[in-house]
DNA sequence: CGTCCCGGATTTTTT
DNA sequence: ATCCGGGACG
């Protein structure tokens, strides 16, 4: 900003205070006691949550050590501690500084007896507890086609979100699970979690804001100590989190919480708007600072997010605005199917990539995963450079699984679910009968499967080859166990993959993907050397450890919009709007009316990544479980102010009112080109955009009449909505369509 | 004990 | 379409 600062001598004002705005400077300053932080996309969280930290420190409110500050996900705690260091020029060791979860393990290991654990404990990841739930729901004598165990995860995850531990659970809270037994299952869960020394990862938060609870000495110990909480992302904070927020900033009351209640879009993993929403209440007397200046975005883009979101009822309400130029409108393209939209969107891309931008610059952000597919296609067609971000976790990948089991068991024998992931893996003829026997020995003994198996080969309850099979896996296991005291961690990880047969399994192994699990083995080991021990690499994994992410390269980026939080690009391609895919159907009945608005917000998350070019498209058609069906524009595009948006048609006249704005779209003139194309048996490439050809097809219809459609077939109208119609095909059944597609028959 | 085949469910999003 | 689990078969 500005250098020519007048004679005002404020030789005490340190220099990280220089170029934030005035707002970002009242949050930055504001004295001790509670302070809620709105701020809008591209406003400069980041910098203010940093900074005032950095002021914290340096003006010696408080020490590293009495600072807590969490926030969601490892990068951003990453980000926080290295741009805090930046500006204090030191260390911040000694900080609790880290996402929820990795602070709440840091507890439990300090305080595990507390919870019922030892300080050892595994994490578990979703596999895992899915796993054990399903052994609970067979222990329980259940149907399992009847009684879903993910449905039981779902509920118990639920519960955990909401800070109850099976003590807590209200009565009206029980539903029909089972018969009303789904709270007798979370118990039978949680004791074989017990049982088996693990926590999953809603236990680490529910853990220990339990044990502060009923231990008023180590809470009075952590409130006193922490002179100051700062809090991330604040409006995606469940009620766990922040029932123990609360309970830790009773004493010093010194909390800050940076948020945007427009931006919460994760209610569906026990996410509250309505924590950021109640924040003063919570905390009487609260500062709230608004950060509302934009440095991202260029007029029109903020313009068309702040004119959606404005639709939503249940927001505290902010008004974006820029300094910055208006820039080119938001652009809306309808197109025939999602290959055309992976076609358009990868020739526009082409062309601005000719226009000199970079493809790191470019992103293309769709509503769900398998969204990316198409645009996968077509890319790797064009020779574009691309990557799918957030595609499945390095440590989801099954061969990352299977060799942190091995490694899991040599550290922690009594890890059943390790155990029995890899006892026969590779096949070692150690089958079900086996293995059922084991587990009937190892309940009937209360002893770990591995100590059960030593048990069971001294009988003769085995076949021969069977005992031998298993005598030589628990000499293995023996030997990692004696050298896990000796060998650096990579040594025996590299002797585990080698002597367990598992390497050579998928070196044997003829399929294509082989090369490259064995490429993410060699990964994986070599991620161990950083670690002194085993148990601190377990640790990184099950909490921290991330796909190896090739950044830095000219590549485009195609993510989720959930992805996309936080993240910026100056071209943004929003694909798939749709009603029904955005927003998203199974949402909306989960949800109801609460769920649109976060789908909304979904939107202007979405249109708020975009700095200086941004481009919605629909597909008139989409293929969903080798499924055609037709769809309908999204909801949210008619909802785009009129003035900061074009639609890629030819006459600009037409105005998206209600009737006639559908028939603009240049969607049915695509259809007809492409038909008409495809009637010629040419290749199809088209250009979208290019098609001229004002509407016209005004044909109207009513109920009953017998139409033609050329994806579907003859049928018959069964209802009709504006331009929209219900029509009940001979073939494919009932289905929406817009009524330029169809034709009297 | 392992393999093959069938039927059913599944596709929102993630620490 | 594809993945998964269960059941039948070798």
């Amino acid at each position: 900003m500005s250098n020519a600062t007048p004679v005002i001598p404020e030789a005490a004002e340190p220099p990280y205070l220089a170029g934030l705005n005035p707002e970002q400077r009242a949050a930055v300053t504001a004295p001790d006691g509670p302070l809620l932080v709105l701020a809008g996309a591209g406003t400069g969280k980041t910098r203010v949550l940093t900074t005032r930290l950095a002021h914290l420190l340096v003006t010696g409110r408080a020490r590293p050590h009495e600072v807590l500050a969490v926030t969601f996900t490892n990068k951003a705690a990453r980000e926080l501690s290295e741009r805090v260091e930046r500006l204090i020029g030191r260390s911040v060791a000694g900080l609790w500084l880290g996402t929820f979860h990795a602070i709440g393990v840091r507890f439990l290991r300090a305080h595990a007896e507390l919870a019922g654990l030892q300080s050892s404990f595994t994490i578990l990841d979703t596999d895992d507890q899915l796993r054990l739930i399903k052994q609970v729901v067979q222990a329980a004598g259940l149907d399992e086609k009847r009684w879903a165990p993910r449905i039981l995860l779902a509920i118990i995850q639920r519960w955990k979100d909401r800070g109850y531990a099976p003590e807590d659970v209200p009565a009206s809270e029980v539903g029909d699970f089972a018969s009303g037994q789904s709270l007798a299952l979370y118990r039978a869960y949680q004791q074989r979690l017990s049982t088996l020394n693990a926590c999953d990862f809603g236990d680490l938060l529910l853990h220990p804001l339990i044990v502060l609870r009923r231990h008023a000495d180590l809470l009075e110990r952590y409130q006193t100590r922490f002179r100051a909480i700062l809090v991330d992302e604040y409006q995606d904070t469940n009620v766990a989190q922040y029932l123990w927020l609360r309970l830790l900033a009773q004493r010093h009351k010194n909390i800050t919480c940076v948020g945007d209640d427009d931006q919460s879009i994760y209610s569906w993993r026990g996410a509250e708007v309505g924590n950021i929403l109640r924040f003063e209440q919570d905390f009487p007397g609260a500062g709230v600072v608004r950060l509302e200046c934009n440095y991202r975005s260029t007029g029109s883009i903020l313009g068309t997010a702040s004119g959606l979101i404005a639709r939503n009822q249940a927001r505290l309400g902010k008004t974006l605005w820029t300094e910055g130029e208006t820039g080119t409108p938001v652009r809306i393209a309808g197109l025939w199917d999602e290959a055309e939209e992976a076609r358009y969107i990868g020739d526009e891309i082409e062309a601005l990539q000719r226009g000199g931008e970079s493809l790191a610059q470019i992103a293309v952000l769709v509503r769900a995963g398998f969204q990316t597919r198409a645009f996968e296609e077509r890319f790797i067609q064009l020779g574009l450079p691309y990557r799918v971000v957030g595609g499945p976790r390095f440590y989801e990948r099954a061969e990352i699984r299977d060799a942190i089991a091995y490694l899991r068991l040599t550290a922690q024998p009594a890890d059943d679910l390790a155990f029995e992931r890899i006892v026969n893996l590779p096949r070692r003829g150690i089958g079900d009968a086996a293995l059922q026997g084991l587990r009937g020995l190892a309940r009937q003994a209360e002893v770990p499967l591995l100590q059960a198996a030593r048990q069971m080969v001294e009988t003769d309850e085995l076949a021969t080859r069977t005992r031998n099979a298993l005598t030589a896996f628990l000499g293995l296991v023996d030997g990692w166990r004696t050298a896990l005291a000796e060998a650096p961690p990579r040594e025996l990880a590299e002797q585990i993959l080698d002597e367990s047969g598992y390497t050579a399994m998928w070196q044997n192994d003829r399929s294509p993907d082989a090369p490259g699990r064995l490429d993410n083995l060699k990964e994986l080991v070599k991620a161990i050397e950083e670690f002194p021990t085993l148990a601190a690499f377990l640790e990184h994994v099950s909490l921290v450890m991330d796909a190896v992410g090739e950044s830095g390269t000219e590549q485009v980026s195609v993510m989720t919009l959930h992805g996309a939080k936080g993240l910026e690009f100056n071209s943004v391609f929003l694909a798939g709007w749709e009603d029904g895919l955005f927003p998203n159907q199974r949402a909306l009945d989960e949800g109801g009316g609460k769920a649109l608005e976060e789908e909304r917000r979904l939107a202007y998350v979405g249109l708020t990544r975009a700095r200086h070019r941004c481009t919605v498209s629909f597909a008139a058609n989409r293929r969903i479980y080798n499924q055609w069906s037709s769809s309908v524009p999204s909801r949210f595009i008619e909802e785009l102010p009129a003035e900061h948006v074009e639609h890629l048609h030819r006459n600009p006249a037409m105005r998206p009112d209600a009737e006639s704005f559908m028939d603009d779209l240049m969607v049915p003139q695509v259809a007809r080109f492409r038909s008409r194309r495809a009637e010629l048996g040419k290749i199809i490439e088209g250009r979208a955009e290019i098609l001229t050809t004002p509407p016209g097809t005004g044909a109207n219809f009513s109920i009953g009449d017998r139409i033609f459609h050329q994806k579907f077939g003859y049928g018959r109208v069964a209802a009709v909505d504006g331009n929209k119609l219900e029509i009940a095909f001979e073939k494919s059944g009932v289905k929406k369509v817009i009524s330029s597609f169809v034709e009297a028959a």
